[in-house]
DNA sequence: ATGATCTCCTGAGCGC
DNA sequence: TGCGCTCAGGAGATCA
């Protein structure tokens, strides 16, 4: 399930070898996947067109090509992008990329959650739009997440889950961040002091830069772009760990549904915020 | 407007 | 061994 140090992992792996390169071909298999372009409408705007940057925005990876033409792709739940040709047989190679010097590139996906979509110059980048801003943007700032959460009860899973606030969260690193600044769950966002936010927003940097170090986190599906798993899973603290005992206190970690997702959190560690008159 | 729930998809894991 | 069930979850759609 690739998360935003996934996706940056992926990115980072891809750089070297495709910038600067030429899209050549692309085949499309015969399975739709969630959103993406056609064989036609790929062809048409990426073939001979040179790979002048790849970013990174949220969970998309955005491929900047020669004359304003982007490419973007989002790997859903359990897409990869493979350098190299698939093995024959392969299953759920949805695209294959084929650029200059004989490099390839394979989007799998098992889920198909996945997008892949092809936009021409000047053409709005629409997926973009419900994109929140990035964990590590100056733009984001205790202040503003004191803001945006002024008068709201929904659960701090929730917000942190709402990719339109803040970009790239999942559910891993949405537990992993909760814990280490020891906030509940459920809490509701409008009860956070500054204090509490600054807290939270360091964590959640430093849990994002730790992962991104370790190669991502690998629970069943991730790969990077070199077929290798990450490392980050050996360092989760909370998350896939209910009924296990607590790496800093001992008690047993619990789950809980919200927003039709697992939360994994400690209740020792991680207290019910007390409601108090004044948050600022 | 806000927040919760549903939907898409397949394979792994489990009980019987 | 095989069948049916549940679960995993990002993001857009839909509902109260």
């Amino acid at each position: 399930m690739p998360e935003l140090p996934e996706v940056e992992v992926i990115r980072r792996g891809l750089a070297p070898r495709l910038l600067g390169r030429r899209f050549l071909s692309v085949k499309v298999g015969k399975k739709r996947l969630r959103q993406a372009s056609s064989q036609e409408h790929l062809t048409r705007w990426l073939s001979g067109r040179r790979l002048e940057r790849l970013q990174r925005r949220g969970k998309y990876l955005v491929f900047r090509l020669e004359g304003g033409v982007t490419m973007l792709i989002h790997l859903g739940m359990t897409g990869r992008l493979l350098l190299g040709p698939p093995f024959r047989g392969e299953k759920h190679v949805h695209l294959v990329f084929t650029l200059e010097d004989g490099i390839t590139l394979a989007f799998q996906d098992v889920r198909r959650f996945g997008q892949v979509l092809v936009f021409a110059p000047d053409e709005p980048l629409t997926p973009l739009n419900q994109v929140g801003r990035e964990p590590f943007s100056r733009r984001v700032t205790p202040a503003w997440l004191g803001e945006v959460s002024v008068g709201r009860t929904r659960p701090l899973k929730n917000f942190l889950l709402d990719g339109r606030v803040l970009a790239g969260l999942g559910n891993i690193y949405a537990c992993e961040a909760m814990f280490a600044a020891g906030i509940h769950p459920v809490t509701p966002v409008g009860t956070l002091n500054f204090k509490e936010w600054g807290l939270l927003l360091q964590e959640i940097r430093r849990i994002l830069k730790q992962a991104i170090r370790q190669g991502g986190t690998t629970v069943n599906d991730y790969l990077d772009s070199h077929g290798k798993t990450g490392l980050f899973q050996l360092d989760l603290m909370v998350y896939g760990r209910e009924g296990e005992s607590c790496r800093r206190c001992g008690n047993l970690i619990q789950r809980l549904v919200q927003a039709g997702r697992s939360t994994f959190f400690c209740p020792h560690c991680q207290r019910v915020k007390q409601l108090s008159g004044c948050n600022f």
